[in-house]
DNA sequence: TTCTGTGAATAGGTTCACAGCT
DNA sequence: AGCTGTGAACCTATTCACAGAA
């Protein structure tokens, strides 16, 4: 399959999220316009963006509202659920349990790790935070794909080792600290501090 | 100025961070080359992200450790430091108070608002979340320049209204929502689950 | 010899513009 | 008439490759 670029990706979810909306308020049909409009971009490069899966408008008309979302969640894979474990129960690991968009989107957390004795057994949202060394057995029982790292930065790296052995396959990973993974592994990195730094730099130079 | 792309700029705030972590381990001076690997980029790349703003090496040596980190905070605007004030005292605006990552990089929380009168008057970290009905007086008291929104998504937008007719001039939202501003104010969006969407189609794609 | 700084070449992403359905 | 789908044109970012300073 031919490179899609990652702000394409990064787009298509956005245009679901809109799409998701648009259903809630009983709308039948969309146009790249009003997609671009809403995502701050323009109806060409909606248009382009969907062009690299298939066309899935009708000429004069625009977008079916739901299938335009089925079609987009199947290219996404979100039509099925993802098993997602949580490494890390400190704030951040905290608030990402209890975050209601990963749910909606059929990312499911399906337990919470952490080293720290004072955590392990407390119940975060209805799941008991479990001894990481858990991890190994637990993951060999049930699969995981996805894995959050939300742990201090000096732990991660030896984490990341124990899941990908493990054999997830897809990190989001909080710690502020690059991750050496093999390739077939996919890590994405969350860095409010550097989001912070990009908006200082817009704020330094205008 | 010429203008920069984004992706400079956050390459730019990661080579900071390295240069900080080989400061703390004593070493004077650091190659495009190393810069590149410990960032997953390449050497051309590293030398060209800072040739935009100036030539910080000496050929053949590579660039002074301290002289460098010093020289991208001034390009980033780091050397002040911040005020920042946070809307939203739930499960993330928790963890963005105590993040320790902020306050290392100059970024100070200064306020937390709320609208639920249940957690009005709790201690976050050490701050007393506020009514946000004195958003306005407070800022007018102690301008700040950067806010973060942590609210629902249906109140973000009223809430980034306020922020903006009281000066603010860069947003971090967390709510996932599209945000209308005017045009001198940046907004940058973190969202989570669009994360783990960049992953399911990593994974459904291999 | 080593490693920077930078034009030139290449690759990649976005916008244009229009043919083709409905 | 309205809106999609898409090649071509354009623009931006990355990589190459090498001259030049330490």
């Amino acid at each position: 399959m031919r490179k899609i670029s990652d702000s394409t990706i990064r787009r298509l979810s956005l245009y679901l999220r809109f799409l998701e909306q648009a259903t809630t308020q009983g709308r039948t049909t969309i146009s790249s316009g009003e997609l671009a409009k809403l995502g701050g971009t323009t109806s060409a490069q909606v248009r382009k963006d969907l062009s690299f899966f298939g066309s899935f408008g009708k000429r004069g008309l625009g977008y079916t509202v739901p299938e335009l979302a089925s079609r987009i969640r199947d290219i996404l894979g979100l039509q099925r659920g993802y098993r997602v474990v949580l490494v890390g129960a400190g704030r951040m690991g905290g608030a990402l349990v209890q975050y209601q968009g990963f749910k909606q989107r059929g990312f499911h957390i399906a337990a919470i790790y952490d080293q720290d004795a004072r955590k392990i057994g407390s119940r975060w949202n209805g799941l008991v935070v479990r001894d990481v060394r858990h991890l190994e057995t637990d993951l060999k029982k049930e699969r995981s794909d996805i894995a959050i790292v939300a742990t201090p930065a000096d732990s991660a790296q030896q984490v990341v080792d124990r899941l990908v052995r493990c054999g997830v396959k897809a990190i989001l990973n909080f710690a502020p600290v690059p991750l050496a993974v093999p390739p077939d592994v996919r890590v994405k990195h969350v860095n409010m501090a550097l989001e912070l730094e990009t908006l200082s730099y817009a704020l330094a130079n205008r």
